[in-house]
DNA sequence: TTGGTTCACTGAACACTGTTCAGTAAGTTT
DNA sequence: AAACTTACTGAACAGTGTTCAGTGAACCAA
């Protein structure tokens, strides 16, 4: 138990303490109303010492964008074990939504807000990827099962995912409320929408 | 030409300067980075003169708002001509798909930013549920022509808003870039996006 | 043990933000 | 000419992200 190993050890401590406090600040407020200060006075540590732990206010961001695609990744998990391919897609898209439904502010950080992208470095986008490729690798299965024949995969997977993300960020912007006057609820619609898009891809 | 009558006028001049200002800060900076004092500086006012047309940043964020509602529908005025209800609906779907890719400042602003729902007025939602109604319209001339039979309009108009809305938003916040190692251009996939759509459509 | 070095941390400072408000000066009315 | 009204200013307040000289404790070699 070396000396700079227990350093070591406190240095990533300290930035799961951070990282911590940002989260919570952070899903409390949002980005931008979140505070650099905020997070240091929830740690009881001073501004500057954020510092020395993330470079700027957008690598915390990062790191928590991380975050929710890794919890995303492992709510995908389980559905490798559905057999047929289209159930399997079909499952995809109920927990797409539920986790948008359950982790609002994890979505919009992950697929709405802006600020990540800044950063414009490719590797950061590797959990995005495997996501990604995660629906294209199911729609091929779907293809090899005789479904979606002559479609282009990457196209479709677009369609798909941007049938999906619309609702969900149709409901984590508030912009279900056009419904308000209908008294219709906003689970219901995403409920709903779903079941109809559903019916169109059974169609395609 | 009543003193009164002039100073009515120079309000309203004043109050289209300080838009115009605020249009250009906002669409070049985006809300967050837009400020007060950038937007008194571009008409050579202090900032403390905007406070005396607009009661916070956020009526005006709120005034564009409107004006892209406003722009939006004078975009799909002519659609009103396309006889052929579903030919109608399909028209519309470009037009949206078009309006964000050429005004993605205004769509961002219209559909995705947060800010403006802070009021909670329903009033001033008034061009919004406008542009729903005249989907659902269209919708139901499609029902009376015999397509989406026994569909909920409610529902099946946010199903297709969703599809458009999750192109152009993942369009606006640069999530196309996910495609960007498979160099597919992200105007393609909105094209192609879309085509698979209607296709969808046709089927339902 | 002493002295020197490294290291985490602080908090004041900088340049910015939205918003307010006492003060000014010009325009209008009496 | 005096009084009133109005539009505007810009300093001030409390907040923001970020930097950096300075502090003091922990470490290590002599």
């Amino acid at each position: 138990m070396t000396v700079a190993s227990r350093k070591q050890r406190e240095k990533e401590e300290m930035r799961t303490l951070i990282l911590d406090a940002a989260r919570k600040i952070f899903l409390e407020k949002g980005y931008f109303q979140a505070s650099i200060r905020n997070i240091a006075e929830q740690i009881e540590y001073s501004p500057g010492t954020i510092y020395l732990y993330f470079k700027e206010k957008d690598e915390i961001f990062h790191a928590l964008h991380e975050e929710g695609f890794s919890r995303f990744l492992i709510q995908m998990q389980p559905l490798q074990h559905v057999a047929e391919p289209f159930e399997r897609l079909k499952a995809m898209g109920r927990v797409y939504m539920e986790f948008a439904a359950n982790n609002k502010d994890f979505y919009d950080l992950m697929f709405i807000m802006q600020a990540p992208m800044k950063h414009e470095k490719e590797e950061e986008w590797e959990m995005g990827h495997r996501a990604l490729n995660y629906l294209k690798d199911v729609l091929k299965d779907c293809q090899a099962a005789g479904r979606f024949v002559g479609k282009d995969i990457n196209y479709l997977s677009f369609t798909i995912w941007s049938a999906m993300h619309g609702m969900c960020a149709l409901y984590c912007r508030e912009r279900c409320q056009a419904y308000h006057e209908e008294s219709i609820e906003p689970m219901d619609l995403m409920k709903n929408g779903y079941k109809y898009f559903v019916e169109m891809l059974e169609k395609l």
